[in-house]
DNA sequence: CTTTCCATCAATCAGATGATTGAATGGTAC
DNA sequence: GTACCATTCAATCATCTGATTGATGGAAAG
């Protein structure tokens, strides 16, 4: 693997493990088996490396958005494939967490989060609306606010630690997600 | 106001402004007008008076799950107060969120923040059973499950950040989830 | 008045941390 | 072979950060 791809990596990875309050250049340096030197080489402060990571994940939590499934199946599809990357890639939801807390304090990171939150949020309201059409569920009278309370919803289930929770428990909660919306 | 209050509560604000990240003792005490070894007479780590901050975050929180009002208007009484506490006190769910984070690295943290999780939600699922009993809202088959879906969804709503975006959508979103429920 | 204890401070320490410097290494063009 | 460029490293810097030390002033106790 390329260096700064491998650099991005290792960040990502142990901005998962220990947040940003633990994030050490030293660190991701070691992780690559390279000198902290050549880490600031390629970039040039830790701010610039982080911008990296950002596009890493944003990119890819925006390719898993794209419906997929059989049309009146997709809002359910659409659940099971958060579900499954939970389950794959837990990191992902980690520093989506740590990301969208720090946006609170970094304008940029905000935007990007920001610009996320929409992209997931319109999706699920074209694919409420589409479900909606083909009677898989009831008419939402307002698909726009619902599609943004179950975007809250899922970062609450996913992007908030259930860490010593049973994770049938989460399982549970989106069975009851979905009766909601039916 | 005690010094040891005050240092709590100081460490409390800061914590609100620049999170566990940017958390300095030394900017602690300054604020409080204190030098740092006098911090360091009252709590003799860091740590010890980030426990302060979090008995002191939490209690506060927890005063405010007690229900109140009508009984068939309790559950409505209770998302007011939520929303209500947000804009009255937004520093608490800033605070929340940065413990909720930690907790997935500090055991003692996680214990604490689990605790309370649990009481909000039962104290919940009692409010949704017996609403359902007078009629105000359909019979949850589930009321546990539905319960910690709606916790979920509030601390998807008010513990992660909503900065630059408009507070009626919250409102929107909060009205849509009592829509639900309903 | 002297002794004792509490609270506070200035000064300082040791280790961590982001970043820089100058030299070595190896490959490519001429 | 020599000049040039990209890459990497050991060593080092300046600053930050949590924590400690020894001294000082004042109130309470005898």
């Amino acid at each position: 693997m390329e260096r700064q791809e491998a650099l991005v990596q290792a960040a990502y990875d142990l901005l998962a493990e220990r947040g940003f309050e633990g994030l050490r250049t030293r660190d991701i340096a070691a992780r690559v088996g390279v000198n902290i030197a050549t880490l600031h080489y390629y970039y040039p402060t830790k701010e610039k490396l982080i911008r990296g990571v950002v596009g890493y994940a944003m990119e890819r939590f925006r390719t898993t958005l794209q419906p997929a499934g059989s049309p009146g199946e997709q809002v359910r599809a659409h659940f099971a494939g958060i579900r499954r990357l939970a389950r794959t890639e837990p990191k992902l939801f980690v520093v989506m967490g740590e990301l969208a807390m720090r946006g609170r304090r970094d304008r940029a990171i905000a935007a990007i989060v920001r610009d996320v939150d929409n992209t997931w949020q319109k999706v699920l309201s074209a694919l409420l609306r589409q479900a909606a059409k083909e009677g898989a569920i009831a008419n939402p009278a307002k698909a726009d606010d619902l599609a943004a309370l179950i975007v809250a919803t899922l970062k609450g289930l996913f992007m908030l630690p259930t860490e010593g929770r049973d994770p049938k428990e989460v399982d549970r909660q989106l069975r009851a997600l979905e009766r909601l919306i039916a």
